[in-house]
DNA sequence: ACCCCGATCGTA
DNA sequence: ACGATCGGGGTT
């Protein structure tokens, strides 16, 4: 974390080559950097490999999870309900399939900042749909997580809208 | 080929 | 509490 640890600077891919635990909670407060918009990360959930039953690849690899069991860094958007997508970053060592999903943020290119609570309503308001997945978040600045001054206090709880692995507190909720 | 259900959200 | 809406994954 030399370069990447400047305030402002896009992280590179050893941010996402950790557990996936540290990086959910490492990611509250950093900047979701998507063409203009800009949105400071509030909100996380980790999914972590196949003995975790809420995670997609829990079952193995498919055409959808494959992205999961690639290399850190990468988006994971998929389809939820028929409408709306929701936005993972890869993490941990290739071939670990895990992710951080991205639950909540802050949208800093409008005024005032809305509140955007809910990872189907986040990637609606970036416009961030099937198109963008499996794209690599270190390379591009129009695609990309900004570092940030500081990582604010947090809360642990259960994660939303699962019916399995509810026991893990693996959420992770910005103050 | 078919069926079930889901990492959601807005409205009732 | 519930409906909208459709792709993925397991089963036949």
């Amino acid at each position: 974390m030399s370069r990447s640890s400047r305030c402002g600077e896009q992280l590179s891919r050893d941010f996402f080559q950790h557990d996936t635990l540290a990086v959910a909670e490492n990611l509250l407060g950093k900047i979701l950097v998507f063409h203009a918009h800009h949105a400071v990360i509030t909100e996380t959930e980790a999914y972590i490999g196949q003995n975790d039953p809420a995670c997609h690849a829990a079952r193995g690899k498919t055409p959808r999870t494959a992205v999961m069991f690639g290399e850190a860094g990468y988006s994971y958007i998929y389809l939820i309900y028929g409408m709306y997508f929701c936005l993972n970053i890869v993490t941990e060592a290739e071939g670990f399939p895990a992710a951080v999903l991205i639950r909540g943020a802050r949208l800093l290119s409008s005024s005032p900042p809305v509140l955007l609570n809910g990872p189907g309503k986040l990637c609606r308001a970036l416009g961030l749909s099937r198109e963008h997945n499996n794209q690599d978040l270190t390379i591009s600045p129009h695609f990309c997580i900004e570092n940030a001054p500081e990582k604010p206090s947090f809360q642990r709880t259960p994660r939303i809208g699962i019916s399995k692995g509810q026991d893990k507190l693996w959420r992770f909720l910005a103050n």
